[in-house]
DNA sequence: GTTCGCCTTTCCACTGAGTGGAAACATTGT
DNA sequence: ACAATGTTTCCACTCAGTGGAAAGGCGAAC
C-alpha cells in the first residue's frame, strides 16, 4: 500500500523510479517536498528530476504546482503485454457475465504472492468492493485469488501458506491446513468462493482461465450473497471462461 | 506512429526515457540492439539502462531475451488522474449503452490535435475498428474527435483548421470549410456523426460530456450505419452523458 | 565442421553530468 | 510584519555514467 518510503535505488535510473514511486494508489497527487520525503532523496535532486520528468511527460504538473503521474506514462503501461492480449480478449466476456448476473465482474492474474486486477466490469449500482484495476490483494482471501493460488506452482503455495495469513476481516481463513484443504477442493470443484473473507457483505465466486493447458488468468464475481445464487454465478463465469481461453488459442 | 527515434534527450532521464520511448503500439517486443537503434543510443548505454530497467520492474525480458514494457509502469500508468477518475466513473454508462445498442461504445478526451481514446467496450463480434485505448486519431475524421474539436478553444480549432487535414478515406473531410461548418452544427445539435470517414464500412455518432460548464469528454458509437439507428443511438448517448456528468459532479 | 555475421555482455580509463547544501525567492497563515 | 513552509536557483566537487573496444554466444550459410 505504501509507497516504498527511502532506498534511493543505485543509478540515477533507480532515482527516477524512487521519484516515480512516491506515487501510489492512495497518493496520486503530490508536492514536490512530499515527493522528496517520500522518495527519500533531497528536495533539491527531487525538483530537477520533476522538472525534467514533466519536460518529457512522464509527470504533469497541474495549476496549483502538484504532480502527478502524466500521460506518457499512460501510454506506456498500455503497452505492456500479458495484460493487453488478455484484456482485450476477455473483455466482452466480462460483459457478458455482468449481463447475465448484474454483479461486478473481475478478471486477475498472479503477480507473485498477491491477485493483481487487471480488469472489471461494475454496474452503476454495485457492491463497495476493495479491488479496482492495478490493485493488489491477498492470494488467500479472495475468490480469484484462492483460483490462482490453487493452480500455481508449490514453491508459491508453500510461500503463502508458510508466511502470515493476514486477517482481513473475521470471517478470513488464516489457517494455513484450513487453506490448503481448501485450495485442494478448488482444484477438484474447478471454483473458489468466499464468504466476507475480505470485505465484510461481499462474497465471490472464480473459476481458472486456462491457455495451453495453464491457468493464466481467473475471473471472478463480486455479489451480496451466493446462497440462491451459487450455482448460477459459476455457470456464467464457466462459460465465458472457456470462451476466452477459447479465443485467447485461435491466434 | 514510428517512435521518435535519435533525439537522445539532455539528461539521463531523457536517455532512459528514449529507452522506454522505442516502445510503441507497433513494436511491443523488441531485442537490445533495436532499442538502441530505435533510441538512438550507444548499444552498452542501451544495455546498462535495460539491465537496470528490468531490475527495477519498469522493462520486463522474456525467455528470449526481448524486451517489454514490465508491470510497473503499467501500474503507473493506471495512476494518471485525469483519465482514472473520468473511467471509472463512466465504465457503467459505457456499458449501458453497450446494452441497449450492441454497438462498440467509446469514451474519448482531446489531447492537442487528436483524439485520445480512454476506454472502450466492444461487443464479441462488433465493427473492425481502428481505435484501441490509448490510441491517438485525427480529431477531424471521427465522432468523438469532431464532438471535442467542436467544443475545443478557438486557437486548437485554428490550427486543426489550418494544418493540412488527412485524407484518410475517400469520405474524409478535407475542406476546411466544410469542416467549419460541420462543427457548428456539431454544436447546434449536440451531437456529430461520421460516415465512413476514418474506416470504410464504419459510420459513427457522439455527444459531449461536460462538467463545470467545460465539455471534456465525449462518447460515441461506432456501428455499420447509421440509416435507420441514428435516433436512438444519440438518445442512449445523451442518456449516458448526462449521468455521467451528474456523477462527475458529486463528489 | 568451420566460417561468417550479428547480437549480447563485460571491461575500464576518462570526464562531464549529476549532486546536494545553502541561500534566495514565493506563498500562506497568524 | 513576521514566521513557517514549500519552491527555485546556484555552483564547486566528484563520482556516477559513458561508450569504444574486445570478448563471448548463437545461428545460418557454406
Amino acid at each position: 500500500m505504501a509507497g516504498k518510503t527511502g532506498v534511493p535505488g543505485t543509478g540515477v535510473t533507480g532515482r527516477v523510479f524512487a521519484v516515480l514511486g512516491a506515487f501510489d494508489a492512495g497518493h496520486r497527487m503530490l508536492t514536490l517536498s512530499e515527493i522528496a520525503t517520500r522518495a527519500g532523496l533531497p528536495v533539491s535532486t527531487t525538483h530537477r528530476f520533476t522538472t525534467e520528468l514533466v519536460s518529457l511527460g512522464a509527470l504533469h504538473r497541474d495549476s496549483e504546482g502538484r504532480f502527478a503521474i502524466g500521460r506518457r506514462l499512460w501510454d506506456l503501461g498500455l503497452l505492456s503485454p500479458v495484460q493487453t492480449g488478455l484484456r482485450e480478449t476477455a473483455s466482452p466476456y466480462l460483459h457478458d457475465v455482468y449481463g447475465a448476473t448484474l454483479a461486478t465482474v473481475h478478471i486477475a492474474v498472479r503477480d507473485h504472492e498477491n491477485v493483481l486486477y487487471i480488469d472489471a466490469v461494475r454496474g452503476n449500482m454495485s457492491v463497495l468492493i476493495a479491488s479496482t484495476i492495478g490493485s493488489r490483494l491477498p492470494l488467500h482471501c479472495t475468490g480469484v485469488g484462492k483460483v490462482l493460488l490453487a493452480h500455481a506452482p508449490g514453491r508459491v503455495v508453500q510461500q503463502v501458506l508458510a508466511g502470515p495469513l493476514e486477517r482481513v476481516t473475521p470471517y478470513t481463513i488464516t489457517q494455513p491446513a484450513r487453506l490448503q484443504r481448501e485450495l485442494a477442493r478448488v482444484r477438484r470443484d474447478g471454483y473458489a468462493t468466499t464468504d466476507q473473507e475480505m470485505t465484510l457483505g461481499a462474497c465471490s465466486a472464480a473459476v481458472p482461465i486456462a491457455a495451453d493447458g495453464r491457468v493464466i488468468a481467473a475471473i471472478g464475481v463480486v455479489v451480496p450473497s451466493l446462497r440462491r445464487t451459487r450455482a448460477r454465478m459459476v455457470a456464467s463465469l464457466e462459460v465465458a471462461a472457456r470462451g476466452i481461453s477459447r479465443s485467447l488459442e485461435r491466434r
